[in-house]
DNA sequence: GCCGTTTTCGGCCCGACTGTTTTCAGTCG
């Protein structure tokens, strides 16, 4: 039994509820006691077992009950009670946007829809469309839902995808059959999304390296099995290939496996110039006349140094000019993971995390970080719990009583996620703004607005002085929703001129602004500030996600405001009110 | 279903938008 059991029991309780009509109340009962199990900071599937979850804010008695038998028998009698009353497939619907609960049961209810099939049928028929509260645009959103979903199937964000990596990896790594492995593919090169897993492994015994990797206890399913590729399915329905090769041929088929393809093909037809020929296992001598073969290539980093290149880090090469660089000798320093001092834009329990202010600055002083940028969601955002006036300035007392504890060892920096409201003034006057250490704005609502609309609603929070920098540029989410329309050029061509920097989200769900654009941002002397958006302690890991995208935007430590030591970063923040 | 207290039950995060309605329900953030 893990902890993820059971947040997954109450949170599947809490959709079961809502397609009854249950009080909703006591359905946000059940989704407060799963995040309340997702984030405690004990062993709380003990605590379960053994009947000690008393004083848990947010578990009562009724969740505690049920909790406790679910960690001790692995089995929950009022779930599979209330599981008994609906097909499973009616889940899948949850996933479509538009459909929501209501609307759920009553295709349920009226229409005996069970699944996404029967409701692909009944929207294309117009049995839907002639239910009480349905009509032809509300089925024509969902067919557009379905059809996002999709489009997106088979897909995963990174962070699904790490997670496997790093099973799959461990897995192998332990095999005695494997001298050497690594993840290659879209992975390796840090794309915010994947479509499956590249490993790759040299062994001397590829056969029972083989046999090991089908018969691994993470496989689901095994889709091909051969001497030299395989490819399995995970639970997720994530595909993993693995290939094995010689220790000699490895550089070369790492160098393959990783891409990308315009990358490969660029190399390749670099290599036909010098007179040799290059395919996944070797550089051989290209025709009659061809050039004498290297022999001391050992890493990936040999087969590029004898084609006259820089060792190109994986997350750039697109073919995006990585290669004309490394022959020049003019590629960047990419930033690493290891040159972040502290970041900006974190949640706190006072608005919709759920770690404090205290155990969020404990958690980053544990990452090794010299500062913690606070910036909770302003009044605006209802949902999210807002800070007003009076709960912002309680906060920046907190922060300010807390930094003189710390005497300059750790600083939390006092700032606010402040909404950009519609017509593009922010949720906060400039006085209070004025007040703390530094300010994203973002935008949180009414996301349908015309491109130009949008583009000078972003640009006017863009030029207020106190904005220091602008969140998420573009609100999408990976997988799940839509970036809205902006001119992304034209705002990055405001932040330029008014000296605001761009967040480069780090949340695996966004990643936003995007690694395509940074290049040019970097290009106008914009300022990016790797920010994790978390909402835990946890999500402090995100900022990993973040520098592979940043790492693919060409960006380097003197591009991102925080590989910034404490001692200067505080100048940087301030210096948009200075030129005023 | 949880919490807090008024110690026995009432309140629990709000507003915009959309589409279906004709005054509001459902979804989303």
């Amino acid at each position: 039994m893990t902890r993820e059991t059971l947040a997954e029991v109450l949170e599947k309780i809490a959709q079961l509820l809502e397609l009854k009509g249950e009080n909703p109340f006591k359905i946000r009962a059940y989704r407060t006691g799963a995040e309340v199990v997702m984030a405690h900071a004990g062993d709380i599937v003990g605590l379960a077992r053994e009947g000690q979850l008393e004083g848990i804010k947010g578990i009562g008695e009724a969740l505690r009950d049920k909790l406790h038998e679910l960690a001790t028998t692995g089995q929950l009698g009022f779930y599979e009670k209330l599981r008994a009353e609906f097909p499973d497939t009616l889940f899948e619907l949850f996933e479509v946007s538009g459909l929501g609960p209501k609307k759920i049961a009553a295709l349920h209810r009226e229409l005996g829809v069970k699944s996404l099939t029967d409701l692909k049928r009944v929207c294309e028929d117009g049995t839907a469309a002639a239910l009480s509260g349905f009509g032809e645009k509300t089925v024509a959103k969902i067919l557009e839902g379905m059809a996002f979903n999709e489009a997106h199937a088979g897909i995963f964000r990174a962070d699904a995808a790490a997670e496997a990596v790093e099973e799959v990896l461990e897995f192998l790594r332990g095999l005695e059959e494997t001298s050497r492995v690594e993840v290659a593919g879209s992975f390796r090169r840090g794309k915010e999304t994947v479509h499956d897993l590249d490993f790759l492994a040299a062994s001397r015994k590829p056969g029972a390296l083989m046999e090991a990797f089908v018969t691994a206890p993470f496989v689901t399913q095994v889709i091909v099995r051969g001497e030299t590729k395989s490819s399995i399915r995970l639970a997720n329905g994530l595909q993993c290939d693995l290939r094995v090769v010689t220790n000699a041929e490895f550089p070369y088929a790492l160098v393959y496996f990783t891409g990308s393809k315009e990358h490969n093909i660029q190399l390749r037809s670099r290599a036909l110039k010098m007179g040799w020929t290059l395919n996944e296992y070797v550089l051989s001598p290209h025709g009659e006349k061809g050039t004498p073969v290297p022999e001391d290539v050992h890493e990936e980093r040999d087969v590029h140094r004898v084609l006259g290149l820089d060792f190109m880090a994986p997350e750039i090469r697109e073919g995006m000019g990585e290669i004309e660089a490394a022959e020049a000798g003019t590629l960047p320093e990419l930033v690493a993971v290891e040159n972040l001092r502290g970041t900006f834009h974190n949640h706190t329990t006072a608005s919709d995390g759920v770690d404090t202010l205290a155990a969020m600055a404990e958690a980053a002083m544990e990452l090794g970080l010299q500062y913690l940028g606070i910036a909770d969601h302003s009044k605006s955002s209802f949902q999210a719990n807002g800070l007003d006036e009076a709960r912002l300035r309680a906060q920046i007392a907190e922060i300010a009583a807390m930094n003189r504890e710390w005497d300059g060892s750790f600083r939390l920096f006092a700032g606010s996620e402040v909404d950009i409201l519609k017509d593009g003034s922010l949720d906060f006057g400039d006085d209070l703004l004025g007040e703390l250490d530094y300010v994203v704005a973002s935008v949180h609502s009414v996301f349908n607005l015309a491109e130009a609309e949008m583009t000078k609603r972003i640009i006017r929070a863009v030029e207020n002085p106190h904005v220091t920098m602008l969140g998420h540029l573009t609100g999408r989410l990976l997988l799940k929703r839509d970036a809205y329309a902006v001119d992304v050029p034209a705002v990055i061509e405001a932040c330029a001129a008014t000296g605001t920097m761009i967040e480069l989200n780090a949340s695996p769900w966004r990643l936003d602004m995007d690694w395509r654009w940074w290049r040019l941002a970097k290009e106008k002397g914009v300022l990016c500030s790797i920010n994790p958006d978390a909402h835990s302690t946890g999500g402090l890991q995100d900022l990993w996600f973040g520098v592979r995208a940043a790492r693919k935007g060409w960006l380097t430590r003197a591009d991102v405001i925080n590989c910034l030591p404490l001692e200067k970063v505080t100048a940087v923040l301030g210096r948009k009110r200075g030129r005023r």
